[in-house]
DNA sequence: CGTAACTCCTGATGGC
DNA sequence: TGCCATCAGGAGTTAC
């Protein structure tokens, strides 16, 4: 399931490939996925440079030279593919839509679940779905990080003042902070060993502080080991991720917990559900 | 307004 | 071995 960080090594192996490229013909196998696939679509792609490619949130936003901008989402098993001319071109099975270009490369994208999202909007002015998009959870700027951690404690502190949801639910909500899925709320929690099960109300300052830490370490670390592949997800080489490799909590139920051993405890991880989500966690580390 | 349940979908998995 | 129920979950929509 593409979070952030799968999303950020999607959108950097599109921006590596395919920027400058122009687009010689659009392939439709399909009119719709979670939403309609707009009519437009070829339209506003034909004979269309590609310009750049950006992200925010889980979406990756694919500017074009004219006025449009085409946005992607993964949703669930989306995957974004590109691939030289030169290996003859098949229609894979869950192939939605293809693009190619003169410059004879392919861009596909696979989606068996379908949940992923095709758009289209004009490029000054911003898509629906981004308006009321949460922070990013890291600085823009590497150098910055300090101070983005600081400013994105205040805010969190604000939101969360009356919120009574859990903070796992509060923080995977898109419109609170941009980018978190499943994995890495209940890693990023494991890390900062606060209880999923807290309210978010409940958190002191120096707590969603460490929070932010948390969220923004393990982001760079996935992003550092290309993203984490369970079943769908891959770069837009085919190639996978690895940071399923470091996971602390998440899907290990049952496993004895790292951080209890090195301080000579003994605690199996505990799996919960939250709004219909599991949730991975050690009710010794997190309070 | 905030909150929670419901919904879409396919493939993997486990029980019998 | 095959069949069926269950689960996975992002996020918009609907209901309260």
């Amino acid at each position: 399931m593409p979070e952030l960080p799968e999303v950020e090594i999607v959108k950097r192996g599109l921006k590596n490939t395919l920027t400058g490229q122009k687009i010689q013909s659009i392939k439709r196998h399909r009119h719709n996925l979670r939403h309609n696939i707009p009519i437009a679509l070829e339209t506003a792609l034909g004979n269309s440079r590609i310009i750049n490619f950006v992200r925010r949130g889980k979406y990756i936003l694919m500017e074009l030279d004219n006025q449009f901008t085409v946005l992607f989402h993964l949703g669930m098993s989306g995957k974004l593919i590109v691939q030289p001319l030169n290996t003859r071109y098949e229609k894979q099975i869950h192939e939605h839509l293809t693009l190619i270009t003169y410059e004879e490369y392919y861009l596909k994208f696979i989606d068996p679940r379908r949940f992923g999202i095709i758009d289209l909007f004009l490029t000054k002015k911003k898509h629906k779905l981004l308006i009321n998009m949460g922070p990013e959870p890291l600085a823009s700027d590497e150098k910055q990080s300090e101070k983005y951690c600081k400013e994105l404690s205040d805010y969190l502190f604000k939101k969360f003042k009356n919120k009574k949801q859990f903070i796992k639910n509060v923080l995977l909500d898109q419109h609170i902070i941009a980018g978190l899925g499943n994995i890495y709320v209940c890693e990023a929690l494991f890390l900062s060993k606060i209880s999923p099960f807290r309210r978010a109300l409940s958190l002191s300052f120096e707590e969603i502080y460490s929070l932010i830490q948390s969220i923004q370490t393990i982001l760079l670390q996935a992003i550092k080991a290309g993203g984490s592949s369970m079943r769908d997800y891959v770069h837009v080489n085919g190639k996978r991720g690895y940071f399923q490799m470091q996971w602390n909590v998440y899907g290990k139920e049952g496993e004895y917990c790292t951080f209890c051993l090195k301080l000579n405890n003994i605690n199996k991880i505990k799996r919960g559900i939250q709004a219909g989500r599991s949730s991975f966690y050690c009710d010794l580390c997190q309070k």
